[in-house]
DNA sequence: GTGAACATGTAAACAGTTACATGATTCT
DNA sequence: AGAATCATGTAACTGTTTACATGTTCAC
């Protein structure tokens, strides 16, 4: 479980409402972590029981709970970072899908294939974006910017791996039905 | 949940045991999907259930049961391809971590780094075998044969992305921690 | 006959998603 | 006054992981 963990760098790089860090996970910690608000919110209260976070004395006394990061959390955090971690594990839908239509047949993920690619394309261009707003100036001579923006520069590439091979794959499908190929999904 | 549809293509591509199935994620499932032993035999209990699967009759009466596809089965994979879903969320506990390494210091993850580099490496490695035993002879024209191609294709593509992006960080951080940027994790 | 690989399973703990519910603040 | 957004929470459910447990087959 590292949930915990994101907030607390998500914290660390700016004290926070529940709701805030949500937001936050469209954004910079969203390339590579989602969460939605109710994991946020149970998680929270988990780590100020222990200590890790406090609740920011705010003087403009509305329902929100600013959350800080305490000496605990520090340690919790440094203790975590000194263990180590497989490679993330990759579960893809799509991928599952194709294979199993490349045993039914039809051309039936043509649609979705290309939906994807629109996807794709869209998240490059946010990315790209952000890239543009945060890091255009030359090498970021600040040891944390420049982490920050090569983790955005891995996204950008994945999303363009992703672009480049559907660019590749449609076609290809396409012109496998314009063949006398075409196999009908038939179980009746 | 599409463990169930992971399965039935699985299933389809050969009948086969739990255990095989087990196996079969360490390989061609595998680069985009995995699941335990345990995550699959209550899976194969639930599908026979409700037919989608049966248990072939078996001459050699050992303890294990090999499983295939019932008519049921091709009606609900069929009717699961027709759904659309969104790409995949990133989970990348790497990510965070050299996140929260930003935000704490030290150079505490270039061995981390190095280490998954090496895995990476392997991992292409053995996707590229794979390539190369299967797929070798030039472009096929069997509609299967080709996704099958272009699927580990993407695996590799994701692997070579990841080595490429490693090996530009990673002399990159060594570097900075040669400046006198070295900065300590300090909470005492 | 012993150890490795094959093969299946239960139970509990943990993580993540979905549905529901509420109320405050800000803008028009 | 009404809508959009801010903000927090509970409860139930689903999915995933880990620990434990057991027995078979095959090769040496």
């Amino acid at each position: 479980m590292s949930l915990a963990h994101v907030l607390l760098t998500s914290l660390l790089e700016k004290p926070s409402t529940g709701f805030e860090l949500a937001r936050r996970f469209d954004h910079s910690m969203g390339y590579f972590w989602q969460a939605s608000h109710q994991q946020i919110y149970r998680e929270l209260k988990q780590m100020l029981k222990k200590d890790w976070i406090s609740i920011t004395p705010d003087i403009t006394s509305t329902r929100s709970k600013t959350y800080q990061v305490e000496q605990l959390g520090r340690i919790a955090l440094t203790e975590w970072l000194s263990q180590h971690s497989a490679p993330a594990q990759v579960r893809d839908d799509l991928m599952v899908r194709l294979r199993a239509e490349a045993q039914l047949g039809g051309n039936q993920l043509l649609q979705e294939l290309e939906q994807h690619l629109n996807i794709h394309r869209q998240t490059l261009n946010i990315y790209q974006q952000i890239f543009a707003k945060d890091f255009t100036r030359a090498a970021p001579k600040q040891r944390t910017l420049f982490i920050h923006r090569m983790i955005l520069e891995l996204g950008i590439q994945m999303e363009q791996t992703w672009i480049d091979w559907l660019e590749n794959l449609i076609p290809q499908l396409k012109s496998f039905s314009l063949e006398n190929n075409v196999t009908k999904p038939e179980f009746f």
